[in-house]
DNA sequence: TAGTTATGTTACTGACCGGTAACACCCGTT
DNA sequence: AACGGGTGTTACCGGTCAGTAACATAACTA
């Protein structure tokens, strides 16, 4: 019996949902394992095993594992740019309640169980300095920090670029924290999050 | 010629200063290169021969590379507590003074040009769960938190365990954003801890 | 000087991993 | 039915790396 003939018949079976193409189903594990076991510890053999599919047909997605690597960074860059459009989707004049739900989002990621710090943070570290990927998360971080001194200027704060460092930091902060510092410092960067949004100074 | 009596010569020639024993060399090095180009990328050979020496005396010191991390996490560990143990000497009755130095001692830190993150933070994204390392790295996390929290009892802050996190927070963030967020936001750190300092709201 | 301990040297193993070749197979299209 | 693109399978190469064995040599001590 031949084991492709059962992959196969497992994706032409009536009852079973078919899968997704290779390449989606590459990325999707690569972003499960990489995030949770790192980037260098994870091979793409075990990668390949883990999407259902083997290392070849991983090769004719992405040229060399580095490749792999900044597809998922970009990866996990468009989604996190994705929050960000939804949130100006749903409050496109209201930038004070884009604000507020952006921190409820943040509440969601930091009491995540699964949190083990930004995956995009975590693959920086991995990184040398020249690799490709590091451009992507560089860029992709400063999109983010933007997003947020433009809210913040939206919303009248008297200096946005200091309160949206601020936030960004604490942010950064408590993510990295979660990994290493014990979950309290970072529980509590939410309640300092809407404090600081309270109280910073800001005009009319 | 033999290689080993060309080391032997430099050991006790006049003019060269004698090298220090073997494991600290080896910790030494490990400091740099894994802090520099992470763990998983550093070998055990290039550690030994930038240490001067080699593979077998780095596994008479260390019974494994994961011990090797170990040793090197303890020395992160132990190289922070005696920045908090000079502070404490230098101003043993002043807390908000310690306080303030704490501060310039950050901004060095941050505003080091080789500063990649927090070592000990850097190591805990490449280790898993379980390793030995990451208890010496949480443990030291926590002292510090603790440190940070009785020096804002001890200078009369309100509520010192909330100042306490926001400032681990943001240290912690201003660290990991220099190397993948740009400088911008972890320069401003400094000035936001002092800020911060000067305005929570404190006793007396 | 003899003996012991720490270190240097060389060479090796065994495992893993990134990447490739060659070929067989399935499926949709024409 | 023939074709071609995407995929599965197997086997392999070359390199790297952690870890060890065995022996030689230095340094220190008694």
């Amino acid at each position: 019996m031949n084991k492709a003939l059962v992959e196969t018949r497992r994706k032409s079976d009536a009852g079973e949902k078919p899968l997704p193409p290779p390449r989606e189903r590459i990325l999707a594990v690569a972003r499960d394992l990489f995030y949770r076991h790192g980037l260098h510890t994870v091979g793409v053999e075990l990668i390949a095993e883990a999407a259902q599919t083997n290392k070849m047909t991983l090769y004719r997605h992405f040229k060399s594992k580095d490749e792999l690597v900044v597809a998922y960074a970009r990866d996990l860059a468009t989604e996190g740019d994705r929050v960000w459009e939804r949130l100006a989707a749903e409050y496109p004049d209201n930038p004070e309640k884009r604000l507020a739900a952006w921190v409820d989002h943040v509440e969601e990621v930091l009491t995540s169980r699964y949190e083990r710090g930004c995956a995009l943070a975590n693959a920086a570290v991995e990184l040398q300095p020249g690799h490709p990927a590091r451009a992507v998360i560089e860029e992709y971080k400063q999109r983010k920090r933007e997003h947020l001194v433009k809210l913040f200027e939206a919303s009248r704060y008297r200096n946005p670029e200091v309160v949206a460092d601020e936030v960004f930091l604490l942010f950064e902060g408590a993510r990295i924290s979660i990994q290493c510092g014990g979950r309290g410092p970072a529980l509590r960067a939410v309640q300092m999050l809407r404090g600081l949004l309270a109280s910073a100074a800001r005009d009319a």
